[in-house]
DNA sequence: GCAGGCAGTCAACAGTTGTTGGCCTACGGG
DNA sequence: CCCGTAGGCCAACAACTGTTGACTGCCTGC
């Protein structure tokens, strides 16, 4: 609401919609935008796709590293090396921009190609070196945490990425959603503990012990039966 | 270093240190401080105390909804149906106040005291409830994921009253540290998919139903035995 | 060779923020 | 009775924010 017609304007002058180009100085986390109408010139157009993955670039380190609020544009524009108009001019507003740093695919793999008892190791695995190897998702997790469009967005990943393949391998269709959840919240809770909070011993654990740890874990949450009371009042002791 | 001087000055003229008073409209989070001085009047006395408490219930209802940078003083004062400079003079800083704000005890249970097996699950419920009721949890846990000190209070807390309750279960004081930060983890992770990011299937799960699927897990982080390689490279097989 | 568009810069705007100092008012002690 | 003190409000400041519009060169297509 507060600038979409001239962000419109500008943008369809400059070429392409509001997405990103396809990664070329980039740490390589922009799959889901498909190649943009490419412009006439091929050096003009290699020169703003060079500037555009800067900006995008920075971003992502700033918004990682400090958070939606204090990532301020100027600051952005600064480690990209260019004036703060251009970050408006290719992203129309702050939040464009977020949205465009923080399209990531998770690449999750094929859990029903695995033997059942891996998945959870094989998922803790992947996550884990997906997270160290993009700082996309630092960035997206310290915004989600206070502005509520960045929760949304990692709803969206959520509900788009981590429940079909949470649905690969539960039994029960009904349980899916909530043994996605359970899975989330511990993969993020681990993010959050090593790569956000930097709790010391979090974060100074080795991978493949965190994989030991957690693969269990996880492998419980998506296979496991249900261990507690459905929904029932009180506190009924488990048989057993 | 901002205004330290000055808000020293104005904080002795208030009467009490840079703490908060002891509960009387508050959500009774505010423990670890002891009764300031009393001052000299009984009126004048209560009626600032009642207006530090308005301040600090405010500034938790806001830092929780809206995290740090969006929380801003002049909200919270509204919110108090103060002025602004009032908020100031008590708390001197913003990041002052915010430190008032979070300053909370877990009052994490005795686990020694309880059946070794039942550990995870009293862990869980107790976490839940207490988080449930505290705003201020949630409060801490935003502005932890995208300022600096936020994030250091959080580790303040993981340390001064995470570990000692691990400590009190773990059967090799060296692994305190790593199965302390597992759990918080996973307890941290859930707190984040229900309270912050709200993921949906996290939202409405039952208190009961979380607590029988997070208890065998944290039991397992405190007190099963080391699953993994030590610190091997490569990536050596499980026997079994 | 020339016009047109495009990447890029500069300076400025309006709004908001944390923070400060001065002033007013109620009230309790002498 | 008056006076000091402390709680509270108002207005303002300086810094910083996202955002915009006008201006400048460079390259390309005709």
């Amino acid at each position: 609401m507060h600038a979409s017609d001239s962000d419109t304007d500008r943008e369809s002058r400059s070429g392409s919609g509001d997405g990103n180009s396809n990664g070329n100085g980039d740490s390589g986390a922009s799959a889901p935008v498909p190649a943009p109408a490419p412009p006439r010139t091929r050096a003009a157009a290699r020169r703003s796709d060079s500037t555009r993955a800067a900006i995008l670039h920075a971003a992502r380190e700033r918004f990682a590293s400090d958070g939606y609020e204090r990532a301020t544009i100027r600051a952005i524009a600064r480690d990209a090396k260019i004036d703060p108009s251009m970050v408006m001019r290719y992203y129309g507003t702050k939040e464009g921009l977020f949205a465009a740093a923080v399209a990531i695919d998770l690449e999750l793999p094929d859990l029903s190609a695995l033997p059942r008892h891996e998945v959870g190791q094989a998922l803790a695995r992947h996550f884990l070196a997906m997270w160290e190897e993009n700082e996309v998702l630092t960035a997206l997790l310290r915004v989600a945490a206070t502005s509520r469009a960045g929760a949304e967005r990692t709803q969206d990943i959520f509900r788009d990425q981590v429940l079909p393949v949470a649905r690969q391998v539960c039994p029960d269709p009904e349980q899916v959603p909530a043994r996605a959840a359970l899975v989330s919240s511990q993969l993020l809770g681990l993010a959050l503990t090593r790569y956000v909070l930097c709790f010391p011993p979090a974060a100074e654990l080795a991978r493949e012990e965190i994989v030991a740890w957690l693969g269990p874990t996880l492998q419980r949450y998506l296979t496991a039966p249900h261990p507690g009371p459905p929904d029932r009042p009180g506190r009924p002791g488990r048989p057993g």
